[in-house]
DNA sequence: CTTATTCTTGAATGATTATTCAAGTATTGC
DNA sequence: GCAATACTTGAATAATCATTCAAGAATAAG
């Protein structure tokens, strides 16, 4: 019928998804998301629309690679509470990498744009959303495991772990420092799990 | 000797930081600082520089603001751990204010220039430890007020209340919320109360 | 081969940007 | 009144930005 795209779609957008957390959305400019793409204007236009078009693509990108990393992390321990602790100890270890400052993309986004972008405020909304939920779930689990005491609210248990991870997220930007991310992480435990 | 300024430089600096608070640094363009501030642009240069110039004298004049603000605060109450609660509840009110989505002008920034400004980011990092060690002092306070146990580590322990006033500020961008907000508060006073 | 369709290319466009500067205006000391 | 000094003004500048589009190239169907 016609001419088939030279690119992969995906790796079109990976690719874009890591000039924008490197460099955020303001300060990434189409002449950047050319060079790492690899795609000239024209064809990034007619496939994404326009810039806001592909970061949205990234954004999603970013939050299923998000949801598939924890979800692999719930798979290698059975209990819900070490899931949580393994959580908390990779985000601090990421953070913690040497000149990896980039932080968590949606983190970094929903300051710099949702309070003028609606359409991407939605979107990372539903983000937040999500990673609520699935946080929940590992919270009722570690309940039923008997690790966390029944009578807590799980969901507001959960809101405390989402500040928390928000809040390592933004220390990644600023000096990153093993003995906080520590305490932190055991400030959330004994939280947790307090009788 | 010479003509006076007709304008006071503390209340340029102050329009200016709402300025940047609301819409960001990368956002907000010299023609809105003209707009907001009243100087035509060459009085702007004559006084700050430049743009980034204006942006740090922002930064400085929101760091007094807040340091201020919660010397205040700690004047209102004899209690330590009283008012590491207030100012918990009184950033937690003011990210529920509807409409006020600015979040916190020295997170917002870090986030957004600390990886591509490192004048900037000295700045930022500085403010940020001033805040550890107030915090650190309202921590020791409470210990000698018995109200924390005295074997933890006050830094550890402002490390992690620091890290939730982080997450704050970032679920201020989202969909701030009573419910989770009143969660977080109290399952940081769990964790610093626990015995 | 011809035609229709879609992809690729990259220069052009027009808006917006931060910054500069020469000309005008006010104030002070003499 | 006369300089000297410093502030104000706003148009000009040059760079950068996101976006468009016409022309060329590849593919598939008939």
């Amino acid at each position: 019928m016609s001419r088939a795209p030279e690119y992969n779609r995906d790796e079109v957008i990976h690719k874009a998804m890591q000039v924008f957390w490197a460099r955020g959305y303001g300060r990434t400019s189409v002449t950047d998301l050319v060079t790492a793409t690899g795609l000239k204007p024209g064809s990034l236009y007619a496939a994404f629309g326009n810039k806001q078009g592909l970061f949205v693509a990234a954004l999603e990108h970013y939050g299923k690679r998000f949801k598939k990393r924890i979800q692999q992390l719930a798979e290698t321990d059975r209990s819900a509470l070490g899931v949580i602790r393994t959580l908390l100890i990779t985000i601090a270890d990421e953070a913690l990498q040497t000149g990896h400052q980039r932080g968590c993309l949606a983190v970094n986004s929903l300051l710099e744009l949702a309070s003028h972008e609606p359409d991407i405020a939605r979107h990372l909304e539903a983000h937040n959303e999500e990673m609520l939920q699935v946080i929940t779930r590992l919270v009722e689990q570690a309940q039923a495991q008997g690790d966390i005491r029944a009578e807590r609210n799980a969901r507001a248990l959960s809101a405390f772990l989402l500040n928390n991870i928000w809040g390592m997220q933004v220390m990644c930007k600023s000096r990153p420092n093993r003995a906080a991310m520590a305490a932190i992480i055991d400030g959330i435990l004994v939280s947790l799990t307090a009788t």
